[in-house]
DNA sequence: AATGAATGAGCGTTCATTCAT
DNA sequence: AATGAATGAACGCTCATTCAT
């Protein structure tokens, strides 16, 4: 149950022009999309130039679109790593006898892989209130973790250990956005809290949400 | 206990050139504020042009700067507007004794409001993401929801009817979180949900978490 | 009969974006088409550049934008322009009982104005070639000077003054195509014919090719 | 007396890098030669990109230029296999008694080669509208024509069935002038005409302004 | 107070050509 | 000969803000 923003593979919202051939092609492909990691962080996702990004990669401007077609073409490469890291961090296969402490891990490693990536999740905050793609990416790639917790949910009413009051889809949506607006408020707001207690108290919060007896 | 993003009344980013004088500017000032928060409704925070907002409000481009300094300044005073009518929705000063019927009015009034200036928020959303300013306000708006909820909840525990083990200021501000980004998603972002669904997962789910006992 | 490639009054490719106003912005609109008619006379309509037509007509680049969308915009506006000073020329309302006089005069007329525009009606030439739209301007304007031009062959078949044999549209249309590209290959393309032997010649191929008496 | 516009061949704007060696060169060049003449069939001249000729001749853009020197280079190519073309289609060499049979069958001959390669003769408009060398490569081709067709004129006024008014030069000149236009606005610029009353009535015009008695 | 024209810095993108393998 | 990635100059257009009437 890890609760993430970025927990899917779907469409992404430009296309690169051309598939990687050689292998000097690869490494500058590799730099621009390191390089336009680090202007986005520094700069966030309106404020970024290509030329900065260029630069910062050490290749002429026009050798960025050898490889992307856009800024949102990167920035979706950009994404997609982003998203691998996020989602190895949620990555807890073994099914737990204890709810509690799977959640607990959960989100702890949702919360860390946010703390890590602020910079950059502020940069996706921001590109997901200025263009509508970029929305319905952050939308989609939830979506997917969201489903998986509403299973979960509706397992636990069945077993009779979850408040069979809820409707588990919008649950599973409001304790997902939860999760994903308190680490942005915190992370990348700068609205600060110690770390522990808001790991305890997010998960207590949503093991008391379901009414999952505790201790 | 209304969960509103917009609670308090602080500083504005920029300041309007001069306070208002003759019958006329106040009606041309009145007008500029009402066009500009269909054009922001419209078009988004960026997207707002100066030239628009004069002429949808019948006046020539320059009479803008007349009453306004910046776009900033246009979009704090309709933000203030908007402020009113949010805060208008969710008083409720009489404390019940039924807390789980305070909760669900004060969440209904929130989601009710936040329906209809979704397009609004939606800008706010913008900007906050876009102008670190717009951020800030937005955050110490909700700061003085949460305190309250916060007060409400350490009185809760100290009279036994809520999970002694919670964080006040933490849990206050996941549920407020939990609220903003769901009515965000739902309203704002075209993630439809049935309105009464809404409000009754959400009010059962901050009352679970409280462990506020029901029924 | 004014063999003029430029006769009609037609709508053009793109639209100013405001209508005229103030004192002040007419004096700009007009230095700005005259510049833009210069810099289209030296560099052509490919070359001319914004930033050119902007600094000849001393306003700032953006100041451009005020008045036209575009380039294709001024160029129209050039082209309303040039188009009065080429129908100005041909008209000869009076019907003349001599033929060949007419036809005479407004060949004269005709490829005196080509040759004082030579410039422009390269330029014009090249949006032409180029640009769809412009090339459906120029096709327009003249359709309207072949359709006299054929009326007035149909008029003289009946009289039994000219061949009945041709197709007075297709006629019509050769005989306006053939004045256009001399025209265009003596001025603009640089290729010299003593002015009066091109005028006579013309003159004579055209009355020949109706097979109209003369002398 | 074919109409051409493509008679001689004069020497090329711009000089290939390295002469034909190798069986695979030429293979490779023919075959970047068939495909510039396709994109420029599609895109027009300016439009045209290197980028795209190399991919359809399914070669490396590097590859280009180890075969032309530039854009202006392969274009000439494909003009001087254009010209093949139409040379051939107006060629008639017996020269017959008949001069109406002999100028109609070279008309309509060059007005189906201009039909068949309408698209790229539209090309080569562009091109000599956009660059001077081209213009002069097309006079001076279609100069070759001119003044075989003015020699014609002579030997015709000699034999008084030729109009003796005439300059025989210019009159060629205007004619070929007329033939090639009314191709051009015919095939390229799509102004239909029937091809048959296209042909009669082009060759009418033409017998008509030399007033060579026809029936 | 109101008008509306003028300002001008700023940036993404294209593509012919070169060059290292 | 072939490959395909790298180069970088060039330019149109936007729009918040100012300013002369």
């Amino acid at each position: 149950m890890p609760p993430s923003d970025l927990a899917s593979s779907e469409p992404a919202p430009s296309e690169p022009p051309v598939p990687r051939r050689t292998r000097r092609g690869i490494r500058t492909k590799d730099a621009l999309v390191a390089a336009a990691r680090r202007i986005f962080e520094r700069d966030g996702y309106l404020d970024a130039r290509i030329v900065d990004i260029a630069a910062e990669a050490g290749v002429a401007t026009g050798s960025f679109y050898t490889h992307f077609a856009s800024k949102d073409d990167v920035f979706t490469a950009v994404l997609a790593d982003l998203q691998d890291e996020m989602l190895h961090a949620g990555v807890s296969d073994s099914p737990r006898k204890d709810v509690g402490r799977g959640v607990e891990d959960a989100n702890r490693a949702y919360l860390e892989a946010y703390s890590r990536n602020a910079a950059l999740m502020a940069a996706m905050e921001q590109a997901a209130a200025v263009d509508r793609r970029f929305l319905e990416l952050r939308l989609q790639r939830s979506q997917a973790f969201i489903d998986r917790s509403a299973a979960a949910i509706t397992r636990l009413q069945k077993a009779g250990v979850a408040d069979p009051a809820l409707d588990p889809a919008v649950t599973a949506r409001a304790l997902s956005a939860m999760m994903s607006r308190m680490a942005y408020v915190t992370f990348a707001a700068d609205q600060p809290v110690p770390f522990e207690t808001l790991v305890q108290t997010l998960t207590r919060v949503w093991m008391n949400a379901l009414r999952i007896p505790q201790d």
